[in-house]
DNA sequence: CAGATAGCTTACCACTGCTAACCCAGAACG
DNA sequence: CGTTCTGGGTTAGCAGTGGTAAGCTATCTG
């Protein structure tokens, strides 16, 4: 496979280089496990190219794999938001939502790790919205459903949306960074849990058995 | 302050510099903002030593900031543990551990993100318990509490304690990330809406109006 | 065919975690 | 008192990092 040199591009045919680069970066990604274990120059060598040639696509490394993972993230969340435009009871979408999140933090967690669990400063104006931004928007978007259909209590929809998506981006966060020093359960439990207590509350209610 | 050079200590007393180390980690730590951005010489040189003399005492660099990190965690853990021995309903006692988690992760980031925030590959035998089993401890211990004083629903101690453990580390994790792409309510007001859902869910219960 | 330029490469900088080898003041021993 | 030993460091350096300045060259354009 990996060339250890390779064919110039034509002119205008620079892009091909690009694409390259990213596909190398996330197949390293997953490899590795995490980008600070990627280097520059790894990258470089498995398209067979020397490390100065990437910065004439990205000014910093760190943005080689926020484009890598965004690119991931964007095709997943069109995705999810195709089968959950559905019918049937709010929450059940709402539920369906918090499961294919936490599945693409199990099947993709190095680019979980890289979208959501890092600090993320301001984004410059008229940049394209985040991952982050869309994910939370997806939540606001079926809350405010809820309230319309009153499946929900009086809360006000982007408070509770943060409750609810931190209560998911916990659990995502427990499974990524493998932490087994607690007893996490299951994947698919964990996140089935937070959406019980989330939904239902843990307290004795008056009219729950 | 940080003398360029500095005594030798006395033959016996090397833990000084140990502890001196320590302290210029911690404050580096908090300047700096993540472990990465304190480099080992960073520490040496603010203590007035040599680079390698910090390897006598830790093995990796990580090392030195996991236990920084430790010290402040467990000066905190036994802090609230004292508060939370008092009477009064058990889910009361629950919030204020989650209010006091929230402090710390407010108070101290970047000793959150070490503790918390990163891979934790398991832990070896007769190790002394890491920052996550203590605090995941603490939830467990009140949840059994609630379930014997019948405050809470017949669920899965442990299961969801880890729901909640969850919820309340997702919270803590987005302020520690400051996500400027995400309408992020103030600390003190995302908790109490992750606590307020935890408890009662978000579900039009049957006798809520 | 001449010049411009996209698409690279060579050479390098300052810095990182970490190690091997050495030095040396003072405690312990004879 | 003199010698040896050793805790507590230092000097020098390695391999690797992200990033840059400057130059080269194949291709396109006038």
């Amino acid at each position: 496979m990996s060339p250890t040199t390779r064919a110039r591009a034509r002119k205008g045919e620079g892009d091909q280089l690009r694409r390259d680069i990213l596909a190398a970066a996330e197949e390293l990604l997953t490899v590795e496990g995490s980008a600070d274990a990627v280097s520059v120059r790894a990258i470089a060598e498995q398209v067979g190219v020397t490390s100065p040639a990437i910065y004439m696509h990205w000014k910093h490394k760190d943005d080689i794999f926020t484009e890598v993972c965004s690119i991931r993230f964007a095709e997943f969340s069109s995705r999810v938001m195709a089968n959950v435009q559905g019918e049937g009871p709010v929450l059940d979408r709402l539920a369906e939502v918090a499961r294919a999140y936490m599945a693409f933090a199990e099947e993709h967690p190095e680019q979980y790790r890289v979208l959501f669990m890092q600090p993320v400063s301001a984004v410059p104006d008229g940049a394209p919205p985040t991952a982050g931004a869309m994910a939370f928007q997806m939540v606001v978007g079926v809350l405010e459903a809820a309230v319309a259909e009153q499946e929900m209590r009086e809360l006000d929809p982007v408070t509770t949306a943060a409750a609810l998506f931190a209560a998911i981006h916990g659990a995502a966060s427990l499974v990524v960074d493998r932490h087994e020093d607690i007893p996490v359960p299951e994947p698919a439990a964990l996140v089935e849990a937070v959406i019980d207590v989330s939904f239902h509350g843990i307290a004795a209610g008056p009219a729950k058995p």
